[in-house]
Order: C-alpha cells, then structure tokens, then sequence
RNA sequence: GCGAGGGUGGUGGAACUGGCAGACACGCUAGACUUAGGAUCUAGUGCCUUUGGCAUGCGGGUUCAACUCCCGCCCCUCGCACCA
C-alpha cells in the first residue's frame, strides 16, 4: 500500500524549524509589521484538548499567511499565571503555588511547542514574575497619583467559596464567575480603578472599533449602559432635606403618585431616627440586606416595600406624596430614589396596585384617552401630554425637551447622564496576585510604595494556608513608612488578576527590559495588535479594562493610540455532547491522542474544515479520516509528479490545449478563492474546500507521460502554487510538498502566490435559461455575450419553444453572463 | 422583557451586490481489487407519484426571479436584566 509517512514528516520539520526560529522577530522599520496575538492562556496544568488547540491553529494560520505576505509578525505567547486555582490546588495538595503555577507552566509550553505552532518564544512573559508584576504595580502606582486608583467602604460582592471580593463584571447572574455560587454582600474598605471616569469614551470609541464584532460592541455598549434623564429635588413635607430622584421620562413628572427609596438610603436613618416608622424600615431594609443578589433581582418576586409616612413635595405639581421604602430600587444606581408614576411604568404599576396607590395619567395615545381604572399595565408608548399643566397636548418626546428646559431654568432639576458601569473593585483577599504597592502608616496614612522600591515582593517562603497567608507574614506586613521610616503595615491584598492581564500586549513588545514598563520605540513599532483572538467569554471583563488601560496610558502621554486591539476576531466553543469541552466537564478530546493518531496537519484541517471559525463545533471523529485522505492523496499526487515537474522555470507555452489552460483556470481560481477567504473573516472552511476542489481536478487527470497529460511547465504552476496554498493550513505538510518541488528554502519564506485575472477568467460561461422563473434548459456563452444575442438564442432553444406553444413572450429579463428568464 | 446571533439533505456545512439551492466533506448504497476490509479506487446519493412536481423554521407580501428584501409568528444559542 501506498503511504503517507505524517508521523516522518511532522518529526523532520519539527526539529528544523527549532534550528530555525521562525518566530523570531525584532523590530524592523523597512518591512510592514503585523501583530497577531492569541489570548494569554491560565496555565490549568490539564492536558491540550480540542478546544485549545482551535483557539491556537485559528492564530497560527493567521501568522503563517501573514509571514508569506512578506509581513514581519509578532506572535508572542505567555502566561496569565496568577488567579485561584493555583491556590485551590495547594489546598488539597499541598503544593506551593508557585511551583504549581510553574509545573503547570512547563508542562503547558511542552505540548504547546509539541503542535509547532508559530511563536517568539524569546518573548515569553509570565504575570506571577516579578519582573512583570513590578510593572503591574508601577502601572497602580501611575493610576493611583492620577488619583484613578482610591479606597473607599462600600457594599461589595463578596464570594464566601473563593473568600474573596468580586468586581461587578464578574458576578454572573447573581453567581461567581469562577465558581458558580451565589454572591453575597458586605460591607467593606477596598481598593477600585476609576474607570467611570472613562465610561463616556469607551462607549464612544466602539465606533472606531470597526473590525470588532458588532456582538461584542453591543455587549460593550449595553454594560457601559448610558442613559440620559433629569435629575431633581423632592422637599421632605416639614423639614429642610431635600430628596433626589433620577429618571429618563421626565415627561411623566406630572404622573407621579409616590415616591420609592432604596431601603438602605441614608435619608431613611436620618429623617426616620426618632420615629416609630424608624424601626419598621430598620427591619425592612435588613430583610432586604440578606436577600441574595439572585433573590433581589429577579423580576418575578412581587416587589416588596412600605410607607415611610415621610410625604415629598412634587416640584412639577406641588402635590404631597408618600415616601415609600421598596427593594426595586437599587442603592447603587443615580440617587438610590426615583419618582414613580405607576401608569407609565410597569414596575411602578405593579407596586401601585400592591400597595393601593393612584394611577395618574398623563400621557394618552393619539387617539384616546386611557382610564386609570381600567388599565391591566403601564403605558409605556409614546401619545401625547394630558394633565400635565402648560405641557398638555404635546407630544411626549417634544415635552421631555420642555419640560427639562423648565426645571432647569426654575432651578429645580438638572440634565444629566448617568452609567451603569461602576467603578472597578480591584482588592482580592487572596495570596496568589499581585501585591498593592501601597503602607499604611499611623501618622502619614496612605502610602504609595516609591518606584524605586518595586516589586514588591510576594514572599514565597511560606506555608500554605486557606486565608490570611500575606497578613501572617511578618517579614512581608512589617515594613518601615517610606515616607517617615516608622514602623508601619503594608497592604495585604492582591490585586485582580484581570489587570495583570489589561496591559501584557504591551509587554510582549519589550519583554525584557529592566528599565521601563515597556520600550516606546518597540511598542509604537508592534502596537496596536492587528489582529486579536479569543474567546467571547471575554467580551466584557478583559476587553473592556484593557481598553481602559490604553486609554489611561495614552492620556499619561505614554502611548499614542488610544484603542489597543484594532481588529477582533472571537472564536466559537468546541462542544462534546452538547457542552462546551472543558476538564471540569470530563468532555475533552486530548490534542496529543489525536495528533498521535493522525498527525498534527490533520487535526488541524479537521478542525478548520468542520466549521467556520466564529461558529460553535460539536466534536464529532466522524470525519477527521476525510482530511487525512485528503492529505495523503495530495501527498501521494506530488510523489508521482515530482521528477516529471523538475527542474522549476519551464516556461508555459503559449499555445496550449484544452486540457492545460483548463488547468491553469482553475489553479488561478483556487488562488483567488483562497486569498479572498483568508481576507474576509478567516474563511478557513470553504479555503480547504477550494484547496479540495483543485486536488480533485488534478487527480482526475492523466498521469505523467500518459497520452493526454498535462504539460509539465502547467503542472509545474499548479503544484508550486498548492504547496504554498496549503502550507498556512497543513504547515508540515506544506514543506514537505515545497521541498519535494526542490524548494530549498522554508516555504514559509515564499511569497504568498498570486492569481492572474485573465488566466482565471472563464472561456465559456453557462447561462441558465429559465421559462416563467423555472430553469428549462442551458447555454454555454462566451462570456458578455450581447442581451439581443442571449435572448435570440434562448427562444430558439428547443425546450423553450415547446413550452411556449406558439405564444409569444410577454417578457425576457437577460442578465448577462448568468442567466435568461422567459416569461409567458 | 431588552439586545445580538442563528434555524438549509441522514450529518458538518456552501451559496457574490436577489439570478442554476445543497459547493466541499462525512455517512450511506452498489461495484472493482482482495484470503479479508474498518485500506484504496469507481459510480450513485435532497424528497416525491420523474417529459414533471415539491423543497432553505412557519404564514403572508414584493419581484420575471427570494436561503437572500419587507410584514407577522415559532424555536434555539449567547449577553444583560427591577438601571428608574
């Protein structure tokens, strides 16, 4: 039997391309950069699966075809190397941390290097390396004098499992996004990045963000969340406080029938202390406490509140209305107290009809008026004004303008804006992070670290423990004031390991170097990434504070780009079973069993061809020996060719048959078809096709010196153009045909081929005849063949004649070159 | 509820600005070569009542022509969700 020795010729390139380095780059003005950059891994220590070896195949194709277009690319690769696992798994094994963040590191790269994926791995960086994370805390440290970095007591999210503070992105319904329990409240002093102070241009600049998926900026854009609204003071009826209320329909103002505080608002405790209601709301509000986030949250839960007996005055209408406590109102977003006006609000409705309270309408539609009493929900549309004083019959959208213009001239209201986006807590109880390079000194108070004293090291002498660990080390919370010298605390909490990773596409640009957080000569040569690959899980949490981090940067006056990923491309799940493959779901299909079994170039191929790249892949095997047999008859076909197709040069006759110039036809096609799928959004799948498509046509011919066979020159053109076509998707393989043709050089060297338009073009086009829209007959043309012409011959076809029946055609529509329809 | 994406043969998936629906594969069927076939090669393969008819989630519409455009539904995936 005829063979394909993959295992040979993986191992052969293999130990070239480490004598080689093909990922080796500097920076180098004359050529063309191109920053292609996979999303850092956590190094789990779990064996490679499919879903892995996607994620970096997807990239590798990339850097490859970038290479062969005479780019000089940047791949660098990493580790996002401090986070909880590492800390579970000193629990229960009793490991340090740091040696299971290192094993894990080491056994990573190996199966990594294994797969022969395209990297610099001289560039290779960690963030639990103090030589990067003296950087992550030099970053604070910029943030914390742009007075961007403050501590404050706030109600934070807390995870009891991970025993540590959570940041708003990372509460996922209610749950942590690590380990899937419920999140609670407390009250705590943490440490946050003032990214609100950002929120406007993050949401501006998605606009710049062209080649970003439009999921992920809307995901962006909704999380941001901003709203324009009105803001305005409610007198408390009998005192001097004033109550302030936020809202988007200020239209409705004239509506409004009670107002709703948070529970927990401070004007509550203080207007409420003496009174016997005081205790009541006291008792309420800490019901409200230790309902769980998810309990809170949830729609469906009639919504619960009671009668402060505080009555506010309505600015609008001079009305007195009760002050009610109700859990819908949220302490964290614009005042923590709204005006509800129940007939045009579906929350207020629901709360107004629990509670027995009026419904006042006050904007009806076109053509009616609505009666309160008969109302099942809120109007919600847009009608006109009625009972709302000199506002009554316009237009809501028109009164929403005029009525804000009236309060802010009588000094009652405001326009503002308002984000959902909260500041980012960035505090971890935990020891496996970056230090906060800040003392806490009795008589100075709050001290940054000074630079010059960076890193602060995370002392890696200690025995493992649950919680505590930093606190319990003397050497490391005892240290002098830097700014007094006297005895002092150091902070002990970490910080998230999302901002290890908001800045490290910076670093990969001057790993290196001792001196500075990153060389600008380097970055502004690499930077921005050009082509960005990961996962949509991250469409939020890490995109959006990296952005942030560019932003921050760039108004320091370090960077001068303002937006760090200039083009995004997010890559869809592998599933098995329905679920997304993963260790913890014991679903995963080993990378090394299946590149054991049959080669890396086919597990590659195999998972480029079964789906686009963006979409979802259920894993099935079925199908993974259709690429192989694609592969080997490939092989076997340049085997038979290759002394017939030697020496390269042979020039093309210019008079050649059907046979040959049908040959060249389609190499030039399948160049075209190729270059165009890898430009517009990494078609890999219909790329191996057209690839597919070609081999078919060339093992469908005679073969070398049979009677009819191609000319060697032709053949030549083809197979020199295949090798570089597959050689991005089927690396190993790629070489070998190239050097099979007498390639010397690495085919990665080449230039990627390109296709000659004439060649390509047609001879002969079909041309589908079609009588009433139904395809009849057709005709093959001479491309742009004149309409009068199409028509002539169309109606003299045969087919078409018997199906008129001696009528005469009410119409003929000729598009040219593709089609005529006859219509009867 | 709001937002985004999706629904095409037995399966994964193709189809440019509306112009031959099902490329390319998998699987399946038959045949060849074989002691053998889970190897390889060849042919066939959307469905049906086959000079034709019906088919791209369902129902309408626009058009000479609709997977593609418009209107109304259904289902699936993801994100956000009492945000005032």
């Amino acid at each position: 039997m005829e063979e394909y020795p993959f295992q040979a010729i993986e191992e052969k390139w293999h130990l070239k391309w480490n004598e080689s380095g093909l990922g080796r780059v500097q920076e180098d003005p004359a050529k063309p950069k191109y920053y292609c950059l996979v999303m850092f891994p956590y190094p789990s220590g779990s064996n490679l699966h499919m879903g892995h070896v996607r994620n970096y195949t997807i990239g590798d194709v990339i850097v490859r075809y970038k290479l062969m277009q005479g780019f000089n690319v940047l791949s660098p690769m990493g580790w996002d190397a401090f986070g909880l696992p590492a800390e579970n798994a000193a629990i229960k094994n009793g490991i340090h941390p740091h040696e299971y963040t290192r094993n894990n590191i080491a056994v990573m790269t190996r199966q990594l290097k294994a797969l022969d994926l395209i990297y610099d791995w001289s560039r290779e960086l960690a963030t639990c390396d103090p030589e990067y994370y003296r950087w992550t805390q030099w970053l604070f440290l910029q943030f914390y004098q742009a007075g961007l970095a403050y501590k404050k007591k706030n109600p934070v999210n807390w995870c009891d499992t991970c025993k540590t503070v959570l940041a708003n992105e990372q509460v996922i319904e209610g749950a942590c996004w690590r380990c899937k329990q419920p999140v609670g409240k407390r009250d705590l002093e943490q440490w946050y990045l003032k990214i609100t102070d950002y929120a406007q241009r993050l949401l501006d600049d998605l606009a710049k963000l062209k080649k970003w998926p439009e999921r992920v900026r809307t995901m962006q854009e909704n999380w941001i969340g901003r709203s324009e609204g009105v803001e305005f003071k409610l007198r408390i009826d009998g005192t001097q406080r004033d109550l302030e209320v936020f809202t988007t329909r200020i239209d409705t103002v004239f509506g409004v029938t009670y107002v709703s505080v948070a529970p927990e608002h401070p004007i509550l405790t203080e207007l409420l202390a003496c009174k016997p209601e005081g205790t009541l709301v006291a008792e309420f509000a800490e019901k409200v406490k230790l309902e769980s986030e998810i309990e809170r949250a949830s729609t469906a839960k009639p919504k619960q509140g009671m009668d402060t007996g505080l009555r506010a005055i309505n600015p609008a209408t001079g009305e007195k209305i009760p002050v009610y406590a109700a859990d819908y109102v949220l302490m964290e977003y614009g005042t923590g107290a709204i005006m509800a006006v129940p007939a045009h609000d579906q929350r207020d409705f629901d709360f107004a009809r629990a509670h027995g309270l009026p419904v006042k309408v006050v904007i009806r539609p076109e053509d009616r008026d609505l009666d309160p009493a008969g109302m099942t929900e809120a109007f919600v549309a847009d009608g006109v004004q009625v009972r709302s004083g000199a506002f009554d019959g316009l237009p809501n959208r028109a009164a929403m303008t005029k009525i804000a213009e009236w309060m802010e001239q009588q000094g009652i209201g405001r326009r503002v804006v308002n984000f959902r986006l909260r500041d980012w807590l960035i505090s971890r109880q935990r020891y496996w992070g970056c230090p906060i390079p800040i003392v806490y000194c009795q008589k100075c108070g709050q001290v940054p670290v000074p630079e010059d004293q960076l890193p602060v090291t995370l002392p890696l002498d200690l025995t493992y423990q649950a919680s505590g660990m930093l606190e319990s080390s003397e050497a490391f919370v005892k240290v002098p004031c830097p700014r007094c010298g006297q005895p002092a605390r150091r902070e002990t909490d970490t910080m998230d390991t999302f901002i290890d990773s908001s800045w490290y596409y910076l670093r990969y640009a001057s790993p290196r170097d001792a001196n500075r957080v990153f060389d600008p000569t380097a970055v502004n040569y690499w930077m921005p990434v050009d082509q960005y690959i990961g996962g949509i899980e991250h469409a939020i949490l890490h995109l959006l504070y990296s952005r942030f981090f560019t932003k921050f940067l760039h108004d320091r006056g370090l960077l001068p780009f303002d937006e760090p990923f200039a083009a995004l491309f997010t890559q869809g799940m592998v599933l098995k079973d329905g679920q997304v493959m993963s260790k913890s779901k014991g679903n995963t299909v080993a990378a090394d069993e299946m590149v054991g079994r049959f080669g890396i170039d086919t597990t590659r191929g195999f998972i480029l061809f079964a789906a686009p790249p963006e979409r979802e892949l259920e894993w099935v095997d079925q199908g993974v020996e259709g690429i192989f047999r694609f592969l080997r008859r490939v092989y076997l076909f340049y085997q038979r060719w290759q002394e017939a197709v030697r020496p390269a040069g042979a020039a093309i006759p210019a008079d050649l048959g059907e046979t040959d110039r049908q040959l060249r036809r389609k190499t030039h096609q399948t160049i075209r078809r190729i270059t165009e799928d890898l430009d517009q959004d990494f078609k890999f799948n219909t790329a191996i096709a057209a690839m597919m498509e070609l081999v078919n046509a060339l093992t469908g011919l005679p073969e070398p010196g049979a009677a009819g066979a191609p000319h060697p020159a032709v053949m030549r053109e083809s197979l020199d153009a295949l090798a570089r076509l597959a050689a991005p998707f089927f690396p190993h393989l790629g070489e070998e045909l190239w050097a099979m043709l007498g390639g010397a050089e690495s085919v990665f060297k080449q230039p990627w081929p390109r296709h000659d338009q004439a060649i390509a073009a047609e001879e002969l086009v079909t041309v589908v005849v079609q009588v009433n829209g139904k395809v009849r007959s057709r005709l093959e043309l001479p491309p742009r063949t004149p309409s009068a012409e199409v028509e002539r011959l169309a109606l003299a076809d045969e087919r078409v004649a018997a199906l008129a029946e001696g009528r005469k055609p009410k119409k003929v529509i000729v598009v040219p070159d593709k089609l005529v329809n006859v219509v009867f």
